[in-house]
DNA sequence: TATGAATGAGAGTTCATTCAT
DNA sequence: AATGAATGAACTCTCATTCAT
């Protein structure tokens, strides 16, 4: 159940973080230790789940005393939600910004494709289906849905982009980005817990697959891109 | 859907049991109990979840003691990943069979598509899901590959059958049977906690369309495949 | 916060009590050990009151684990509860009843007198009023107004057979023993906190006074009781 | 009534506090913010009860950090000590004057009886209540007792003068004052606690009824005395 | 085979107190 | 004089597991 010290020991071998993370026990203003607090957290939920990680863990892998961590935070739960939101929103939101500002559509897909099957976004996988999940049977949290609705927009919104310039064939966006986003999960699913799991280029190539039999001849990727 | 007796029994040695099971509080063959015991931890786990269910509620669920449980099985893990073998198990082999049995792939694949979202499945993915998420950090459990892999199968199967027959157009069985399963579980779990929630007709539509499009102009289901 | 280690230390110089309570650390039925920690539980909550006793002090006076405790109850606020309970009404009860059994209802009334105030009771009024007064802004704790109210039955009884046998010259009984109740608990309470406190014979005297104004010249104790 | 701010700051810095006590979060003379912090201490003492109320409680009804009450209190239990002694000396020192200033006796008494319950005081017993019961096990609490034998003595004075007067018959001025302050704690705890609880009314008539009878047919209130 | 009393680690949370600023 | 971040012990309650019966 114990979180194993994840590097939480004051003076231990902290490769990174170490400039941005004062770790003295010093004071600090509330919104840095709050700060400081959740990225430690955000590791530590990410390896071993929402519902294992304690805030103990949290604290010890902040540096900090329990009394600290209640002292900013009014529960265990809200560090979680926190701490998920920071990492999912710090990397989608601008993800999807710059899948937007792509010079075409084409491109853009492209960026989604690599921006979520990427070395980095296992640990987000994670996140995120451990959210979404151990919310189960609890309330809908609306950070959440917002989260989703967020990034399904942005990419409702990068798909009338391609089919206005025609770039692609879409008989109906909202349709296709159900379909997209769904694949995408199942397929991030079957990454994490597959057997055998996919690879990262696996899974891209799947989706590529995808996109292509579904935006129409206008391929996403191989050969040059031709309106028709 | 299995044979568990579903009325888990509410507290006391209630008085009407079946006479078919003969689970009074007597002695019963190791493999009888076991089984009687998982058959009641099912619905249990499907319900709240299996971060949710603990070895007492199992006990009583079952009308034996803590001890009786904990006799017969190492731990609380095995019960509920026992407990999820069985419900997944004895709702998808029968369906696998049942998908193979149909006359032409093309109505095998429809018998999938209504078998994987209908009004009785949401609780098998609210259980699959759980397991698979709970058993992240940990154990990687062969159990919930194995089923995974027999399901894969029978879907190649299907699949491959079709493009013999000429029914379907499929270049790679493996990628598609893949592409497939992923959408299914992304389309699951979109139903499962989605802003909106999709409709269990809307999973289908969708999945019948990606079926469309993935297997060529042989089209799945209705009227006679036309070629655009 | 912590209670001193009253007597719990196992093997310890428990000077009584061992002969009933085997404080071995073996089983016990429910029944038995939910008895063995209230008797533990009295004379903490008797002598640092309710608010002070925790569950860690009522395990480690009762000899065994704090899981123990939480096993057979539901929770420190019903052990406490059940504990005055046991004390309050395991010692007013049979008063009452001795009280109705004397020959004459002055001898009643000095068996009450007698019983409120001995060496023993103090230990009863600080339970008493301690979870008369903890209950402050909480719950109105039926079980405490049940016992009120059995007692009260009791001594308005005793008041009555004295008028009607023509002992007592008293016009209403229940303004009476209104007035003899709030009496009696404020010599208690006076005696308990008082600066200096009142001895339990001035208590007693005290109340035979109040007594032998209030019921007019048939007195209570001094000389022979006559009827007049 | 002390002259206490009443209303509680609700948390941020408040732009609407008052002119006359110059609150705002500047300096203060020891003296002036040790006063500020107990009026807003009793307020929240005689609503939840001692026993209920943290420091945090305290500082924010002050309108004051933490750090500033631990500054000028040894601890929590010296602001409630003191704190209750306002309350409690603030009005019982006053009543005591009155009813020594009355002209005769038994109008002083009649002052008394009103003034022990009323709409106001349930208040001053919760406190009193509270505080004595609370120091149970700790500390004397020397403060408590000069309270209360500052008005025992008033009260004795009172019953002297009656006496001295002609008023009351009374062979015994301490007895007597011991037998009404115990009748008036009684009354009032049943007022408190009591199922079903006394009216003010029924309160102040039992006090009357006993003085009547204790002090004799020189009755306490209607009228000039006249022998029967 | 079955029981259920007993355990103790660990969960989240509260809170008076300390102290660098 | 005043602050409020930081602390750590203590709180109640949960629970999988152990084991004598």
């Amino acid at each position: 159940m114990t979180a194993a010290p994840e590097g939480a020991a004051p003076g231990g071998p902290g490769p990174k973080r170490r400039a941005v993370a004062p770790d003295k026990r010093t004071r600090q203003p509330t919104e840095v230790r709050r700060r400081l607090i959740l990225e430690a957290a955000v590791p530590l939920v990410s390896e071993h789940g929402a519902g294992r990680v304690g805030l103990r863990d949290i604290a010890r892998a902040a540096g900090v005393s329990v009394g600290t961590v209640t002292y900013h935070f009014a529960g265990v739960k809200e560090i979680i939600s926190e701490a998920v939101s920071i990492e999912i929103d710090g990397y989608y939101r601008p993800l999807g910004e710059r899948m937007l500002s792509a010079p075409t559509a084409a491109e853009g897909l492209e960026i989604l494709v690599e921006g979520v099957f990427n070395a980095e976004t296992d640990r987000h996988w994670r996140l995120w289906f451990d959210s979404w999940l151990s919310s189960a049977t609890l309330a809908p949290d609306s950070h959440q849905h917002r989260r989703y609705e967020h990034w399904s927009d942005r990419v409702a919104e990068l798909i009338t982009r391609g089919r206005d310039s025609g770039e692609f064939r879409c008989p109906d966006v909202q349709e296709t980005t159900t379909r997209l986003n769904a694949l995408v999960d199942g397929l991030a699913l079957r990454r994490l817990r597959g057997a055998p799991p996919l690879s990262l280029e696996q899974a891209r190539t799947h989706l590529r697959g995808f996109l292509a039999s579904e935006l129409g001849p206008a391929q996403v990727r191989s050969g040059p891109p031709r309106a028709d």
